[in-house]
DNA sequence: ACATTAAGTGATT
DNA sequence: AATCACTTAATGT
């Protein structure tokens, strides 16, 4: 037996909007995975066989160019799911982004053959799905107005907050690198940025980690 | 002691 | 705001 019990679990993350049958059938399918920080769930281009819906930690989805290069889409956190993993099963399509945890995560996993029957026999399950692609759509589109919109400084000032309330602390442990990846910016550049923040008394620079005054 | 990695800085585009 | 080239500081072997 797993040190999880998946069904108490379904209903402390999603049991408020998913109906009993539905969290029942799903108990029993659902296949548990653990991730370490950083672990990365999703490549560019995999073909997924299993649907995962985020139970307690954060995940980060991010574009990536051939060069490696990155930027930061949006966050899932307890819930929730991933709307761009529905279509890719549904259609047999490859992942056209990145999943990373950014802290250790715990997913449930369900094959992709049942989201189709899913869709037929649960109306919860529908509901559940188009209010996932719809949050996500509108934090795509706050993603674009920042870089559309935003100064780098206050993107990254956004970007500090963001992650502290989604790691619950006000001490992050990011490199400059890091920052500047997921920004899609230079370290040096960052590195210049968050100087200026701390002489505004914004945050504290210390080695290997950066402490927000404020939230 | 040396190599590696993160971070700081001035100059240039 | 990005890039280059170089320096400094901290850490690992």
């Amino acid at each position: 037996m797993q040190p999880f019990d998946k069904k108490q679990l379904l209903h402390e993350s999603i049991g408020y909007i998913l109906e009993a049958d539905l969290l029942e059938e799903m108990s029993h399918i659902a296949k548990i995975r653990e991730t370490i920080q950083d672990e990365v769930i999703i490549h560019v281009g995999d073909t997924l066989q299993m649907i995962p819906i985020v139970i307690q930690g954060s995940i980060k989805v991010s574009r990536e160019n051939p060069n490696g290069e990155e930027l930061l889409l949006y966050y899932i956190e307890g819930g929730d799911t991933c709307a761009m993993t529905l279509q890719c099963c549904v259609r047999k399509t490859d992942s056209q982004v990145k999943a990373t945890a950014m802290e250790p995560s715990l997913l449930l996993m369900f094959p992709t053959a049942f989201m189709s029957q899913w869709m037929d026999k649960y109306p919860s399950w529908r509901t559940y799905i188009l209010q996932s692609y719809h949050t996500r759509m509108m934090e795509l589109m706050e993603t674009i107005d920042e870089i559309a919109f935003m100064r780098l400084d206050e993107r990254l000032l956004k970007y500090l907050t963001d992650q502290a309330k989604l790691l619950g602390t006000m001490e992050l442990h990011h490199t400059h690198q890091e920052i500047a990846d997921d920004l899609h910016s230079s370290r040096v550049v960052i590195s210049r940025l968050l100087k200026q923040l701390e002489n505004k008394g914004t945050i504290q620079i210390k080695r290997h980690r950066i402490v927000l005054n404020t939230l």
